[in-house]
DNA sequence: CACACAGTTTGAAAGGCTTTCAAATCGCGA
DNA sequence: TCGCGATTTGAAAGCCTTTCAAACTGTGTG
């Protein structure tokens, strides 16, 4: 009794995600149904929606698709040897979107406002916020003595300018996004932006 | 020709503004249909769809509305005598999340992973991103000489704290959150969080 | 080797949504 | 009072997701 459920799927399923990743980052959220999907991909409307449970159950399994992927790269950055800062800038760089309209930020960004409606999603939010809140907080820890503090700032901090760069901010670059995060880190160098006079 | 135009729904239009308000503080944005608007104001979702143009015309007009009303109270804070660090204090919690869900927020939400995709909606996103920014940029501007940096650093943070505040974050309240905004002010008072060693 | 059967796939149906449309209605200015 | 543009209605069109029965696998068993 071996458990084939799904079996069939298995290979395939990296094909539907695929196909709905370059969907995402082509044409966007409004434009992804499972209707589209199904035909891009040859099989029926109703059966991603058996297999996945619902649409919102694709969605969420993309997301965690992404984050997996992303934990993995991440938890070689947090054991580097290098340098904590240097460290930090990696995580941020490894989390920032990777262009205008980032799939993974898209996600993340239409999660939000379903998280108080709908305990799974709750959940999901809590999880995969959790690796990286870990992330950030083993790091500061040798930077700070008050690492919870700091963790939510930089955390805030981060998705707040994930959400320019996603959306397309043009005063914003990933190099400047990184030196606002950096510069919430107790002076090592020059100090604050203070008022010369 | 008095330009009649829409005339007749003049005084239900903030009928309708604020019925789906409700609605969406209750429900959420996935139960906001013009359906069930129409439903509990007594007419038809043709209507609606035709009086804002499409849905999405509907969910802009109605963060215009709330935003319109901020502005005024966030005029008057701009220009209050307290000092610089008090006026930015009534900025943000002008501009933080209500509670839980609260709909302003919702609706940004909503808007930012719109916004790559449809010129008008990019157009509204910093429309209303102006007025919060030029009125954060006119407090620092007495407090930093860095303005643009500084006020992009603030922006981004405030955005990611309310998005923390709007899912329900439960490690976050809105003191707190003024209290990541107020440190990265130019050293006032107490320093950065450094290590202790 | 055939068969049973759980698990998968299909295509159509159900029901809800937004938008469009023609027809009915309204109300202002002449 | 009438004409006419603007509004309102309700139904239709066309999309979507989800559900469902029916057909189809492939695997383990007799």
């Amino acid at each position: 009794m071996t458990k084939q459920k799904f079996s069939r799927l298995e290979r395939p399923r990296e094909r539907v995600m695929q196909e709905a990743w370059a969907l995402l980052a082509e044409r966007g959220l409004a434009e992804l149904s499972l209707s589209e999907l199904g035909r891009r991909l040859d099989t029926s409307a109703g059966h991603l929606s058996y297999y996945f449970g619902s649409k919102n159950g694709l969605l969420l399994e993309l997301l965690r698709w992404s984050e997996d992927e992303l934990a993995k790269e991440l938890a070689l950055v947090v054991e580097s040897d290098r340098p904590a800062e240097e460290r930090l800038r990696q995580v941020c760089l490894l989390n920032f979107p990777r262009f205008v309209g980032d799939p993974r930020w898209l996600l993340w960004v239409e999660l939000w406002p379903r998280v108080m409606h709908e305990p799974a999603l709750r959940e999901a939010q809590l999880e995969f916020d959790a690796v990286w809140r870990s992330a950030i907080s083993r790091i500061l820890s040798e930077l700070t003595d008050d690492v919870d503090t700091l963790t939510q700032r930089v955390f805030a901090l981060i998705d707040g300018l994930s959400v320019s760069l996603l959306t397309g901010d043009t005063t914003l670059t990933v190099d400047k996004a990184w030196e606002h995060v950096k510069a919430l880190l107790p002076a090592a160098g020059a100090g604050g932006l203070s008022r010369s006079r």
